[in-house]
RNA sequence: GUGCCCGUAGCUCAGCUGGAUAGAGUAUUUGACUACGAAUCAAAGGGUCGCAGGUUCGAAUCCUGCCGGGCACGCCA
């Protein structure tokens, strides 16, 4: 919690009392509301450097304190030496009239104009269905996109997809051995590492549809048509979940444009002028020892074909040659180790990667009934991001992705997360919007009401303070969700928020009231509102007026 | 074996750059509808913050070691 005026007056005070040097004067919001709205520890701090007790430090700050203190209530030295700040109900309340002028844009903020951001997420490569990895990728990558465009940033949401190589001739094999088998050869092996998943036989069902047996002979044309028809399928079908997710992308980039456009032969080329790769075994090497990583690994393979980290190199290059100022990877924990090499070559290409955050989450957990479900690929039963999405909606889905931290791994309770009830935390949310609406449409002409000014100052109770407190709280919120890329930040305060409206709504009644009182409660609610239908925006949920 | 993440109330999880009495939801128990939506509110109980050291005025937070769980360690992506 930042103070401008506060930052100064204490600056001047320890100038005062002979401090040379500069200190950072830290402040921080309480967890006791006996402790005030703010609070310093910088007696403490400079216990040792002063050669005085903290607390006697403090009292000569307190002492020396020359401001405004028209906004305070109380200015107290307590514990070890902490000086606790604690403003009037004005100071808040005042603030107020501010957020009206904003009106439904409360919450918006500027500070990333014209600067370009890139949001990278899913990338699911077309080789199968999503799963519920996917799924929490998705809601915090679509979930990221919504706060930095809420800040202003101007954001591009990217897709990015590989449909060559390994991956997908580990598909065709699965399908085709599959497409067999359903034309009756059953003496095909099915491939060692190929997709065991159930959707590989609808896609050969499907072949079968469109081609018959013409493919039986599994040819390199053959394996064309089989490959296409099974990239189409997937693509299909993960393009229709995400849309159930209510996430639309704005660019599919497909990294095969990376060797058409010679954009590899660059990157190689670029490496060599660095003098970073060198051969060896018939492969190309790059040299990530000499970068401060432990293992050099091979970036060209000796049958000529490049490994992964190339084209991923190669795309980093692009995404800054494409204008972003910022770039967003969101990950899954299994990508982890990955990474470090690509960013050491891209470092060393001469490209800044402070502007790179790669966004790393947990994996996904399914419990139902206190028991977990096992999603094995073994087995090829498994239950898909669509399953979910068609069990329980889109908007429980994606709450329930965003609710827990990234580094955590997440625990998805189905029961709960299908029951309808007040043990479902999303409703608690939408709850708190319709009741508002409510209110709103149960005052006589309550628009026009609304139209007039509203005399904050008659704000004065517990429950008033604290929710006009927790408003203002709102932009921070968001900002510090960006900062830290998590969106569990918004949902949290969003909680807070409600049960901040909920007290409110019980101890301090809006209809009957007299009309001054009651206009400036109904202003109140009317942020409040805003504040929720924002915020539940944000995580792609929407604010239902009735539910 | 090596690297990364996690371990906090019965359960699921917060805890910001170290701060004061470690929080929320849920579950349990108990109150509150003749008043704007009870999918709500109010209250109580519930903890060796995995274990053991260290750093310091002060540690859930930082460092080291160990234990337990997950994920990676390829000329697969």
């Amino acid at each position: 919690m930042k103070n401008n005026i506060l930052e100064k007056a204490i600056s001047n005070a320890l100038t005062t009392i002979g401090l040379e040097q500069e200190v950072e004067i830290a402040f921080e919001k309480p967890n006791n509301p006996e402790h005030g709205d703010v609070s310093t520890n910088i007696a403490l701090q400079l216990a040792s450097a002063l050669k005085n007790s903290p607390r006697k430090i403090a009292e000569n700050i307190v002492d020396n304190l020359h401001f405004d203190q028209s906004i305070i209530d109380k200015i107290e030295i307590a514990g070890p030496g902490f000086i606790n700040f604690k403003f009037n109900n004005n100071y808040f309340t005042n603030q107020l009239d501010e957020i009206l002028l904003e009106n439904d844009s409360y919450g918006k903020q500027t500070i990333g104009k014209g600067i370009k951001v890139n949001v990278e997420y899913v990338s699911a490569n077309p080789t199968g269905l999503l799963h519920l990895g996917h799924g929490r990728n998705a809601a915090i990558g679509d979930t990221i996109a919504n706060i930095y465009t809420w800040l202003g940033y101007d954001v591009t949401r990217e897709y990015y997809f590989n449909n060559a190589g390994n991956q997908m001739n580990n598909l065709v094999n699965s399908i085709y051995v599959r497409y067999m088998n359903e034309l009756g050869d059953t003496t095909l092996e099915f491939p060692e590492d190929g997709y065991h998943g159930d959707y590989v036989i609808d896609i050969a069902k499907e072949l079968i549809k469109d081609y018959g047996d013409e493919l039986k002979e599994g040819n390199f044309q053959d394996r064309i048509a089989i490959k296409k028809f099974g990239e189409t399928w997937c693509f299909d079908k993960i393009k229709k979940t995400l849309s159930k997710m209510n996430i639309e992308q704005d660019v599919f980039y497909n990294e095969d444009s990376l060797y058409k456009d010679g954009k590899i032969n660059d990157v190689i080329n670029d490496l060599k002028e660095v003098n970073l790769v060198y051969e060896k075994d018939g492969a190309t090497w790059l040299k990530l020892s000499e970068m401060g990583l432990d293992d050099d690994r091979v970036i060209v393979k000796s049958s000529g074909e490049p490994t992964y980290r190339l084209p991923d190199i190669a795309y980093h290059k692009e995404k800054f040659k494409r204008g972003f100022d910022k770039i967003i990877d969101v990950f899954g924990a299994d990508h982890i180790a990955t990474i470090p090499d690509v960013m050491a070559a891209v470092k060393h290409l001469g490209y800044n990667v402070d502007n790179i955050k790669v966004v790393i989450h947990q994996f996904v957990t399914l419990t139902k009934d206190g028991q977990q479900v096992k999603m094995s690929k073994r087995t090829g039963k498994s239950y898909t991001l669509d399953d979910l999405l068609d069990e329980v909606g889109d908007e429980v889905v994606r709450f329930f992705l965003i609710m827990r931290g990234n580094t955590t791994h997440l625990e998805f309770d189905l029961s709960l997360a299908t029951e309808n009830s007040d043990k479902n935390p999303v409703f608690y949310l939408k709850y708190a919007h319709a009741r508002i609406c409510s209110i709103l449409e149960n005052i006589e002409n309550s628009e026009i009401i609304l139209k007039e000014k509203p005399n904050f100052d008659l704000l004065n109770s517990e429950d008033e303070i604290n929710l006009t407190k927790s408003i203002l709280e709102f932009p921070k919120s968001i900002s510090l969700a960006a900062e830290k890329y998590e969106p569990q930040i918004i949902v949290e305060f969003l909680r807070e928020f409600a049960s901040n409206f909920s007290s409110f709504y019980h101890n301090c009644r809006i209809k009957g009231e007299e009309p001054e009182l009651l206009k400036t409660r109904l202003h109140l609610a009317n942020i409040a509102k805003t504040v929720l239908k924002n915020g539940l925006t944000i995580i792609g949920i929407s604010a239902p007026n009735k539910m």
